[in-house]
DNA sequence: AGGGTTCTGCACCGACCGGTACTTAATTGA
DNA sequence: TCAATTAAGTACCGGTCGGTGCAGAACCCT
């Protein structure tokens, strides 16, 4: 009961994804946010909370949405097919057509002041679980013999991570999917039998 | 002649590459700026100009000092010598002891608000001067034969970029030297003979 | 119809942002 | 000794930051 709420909490979400996308999260002013939302700052406080509130929900979305490619390629049948299926999926996101260039989870809070240092860790904690997330999955195709069995699962994970980590950077370079699909292929020409 | 400066102009510009390299060009604010130069905000705009150019100062100064391993690693005899003293480099700039993690000219300005967009550009510059210089120094091989007639000097070198990019974020997420020495050993597995 | 509840829009908050005018201190050359 | 010149320190500028108090609007239930 109450008035009903005036915009749609799911699209609002979204525009201030690509935002916090763009802009960062210290780069992302109230005032940019809510005039992408289409809404008041009041609007915003009441359905979200805070600015460091709604950036945690708007990289919730990321992770479901366009950063589900990551998880979805830990369902590939080889580890070979998940390491070409998450870079290929980190292309796909960090070059879209008519987004912001990169990945929200490296560019948003790389570096930063005290008080984001909550978000800042936030987003180191994302990247890592998606790290740990590939391990695991590295290391079950070493259980059932995909991967060599003196191949670490660790090391490459970590590797393929660094991998997606770049082309996130060189996504904000400017570069075109093409080429970085390019990079991908010679990133995987060492990947063990 | 007039009154002599009473600080040491080098000092304050290693103190202030040293703000930007943690916080990043937004985050970092001219009173923590000069609290670490050790300076008033009025002797930083008399020698600096004003915030910008006390960073284009000091990423010249993180180009000739900190980042100078990019321009040695050319040096070295072989294309391969050359990708892995690029890397170990990077691996070493990035995690240094007692100061930030990552890379000033990756996590200085990766996203950002509009009026910041002529910092975002010169990093985005800087980074790829770097790796057409890179590619430069591969086509070189190619043609003293160090590397196979049908390598590919841009590929090759964009790769390695993006592996020195992935580097800078995995040292801010808090992996150790070794642990970055691992992946670069991975990452030059299928190195073209 | 009217009370209870929730949402919206406006105006406003103190704090901090990058940047500067002005006074005072320290130096050189005459 | 004293004007000319340059640096340093203080106090301040308008603007924007994230965040709120408050009044009115829009809904449900009785």
């Amino acid at each position: 009961m109450g008035r009903p709420r005036g915009f749609d909490v799911d699209q609002a979400l979204e525009r201030a994804m690509r935002v916090f996308w763009a802009r960062g999260y210290e780069g992302a002013s109230l005032a940019e946010l809510t005039g992408a939302m289409g809404i008041t700052k009041t609007s915003m406080y009441a359905a979200f909370g805070n600015k460091e509130q709604l950036f945690r929900k708007a990289l919730q979305r990321y992770g479901d949405g366009p950063a589900a490619y990551a998880t979805r390629a830990l369902e590939e049948p080889t580890a070979r097919a998940v390491a070409l299926a998450f870079l290929r999926g980190a292309v796909r996101t960090t070059t879209p057509p008519g987004g912001p260039s990169g990945c929200l989870a490296v560019q948003g809070a790389l570096a930063s002041s005290d008080e984001s240092r909550a978000v800042h860790d936030l987003l180191a904690d994302w990247r890592n679980d998606a790290g740990v997330r590939l391990e695991e999955r590295f290391r079950r195709a070493v259980n059932e013999g995909d991967l060599p069995r003196d191949a670490d699962p660790r090391r490459l994970a970590r590797f393929i991570m660094t991998m997606g980590f770049g082309i996130a950077v060189q996504a904000a370079n400017g570069l075109a999917p093409a080429e970085l699909d390019e990079i991908v292929d010679t990133a995987l020409l060492g990947w063990p039998a």
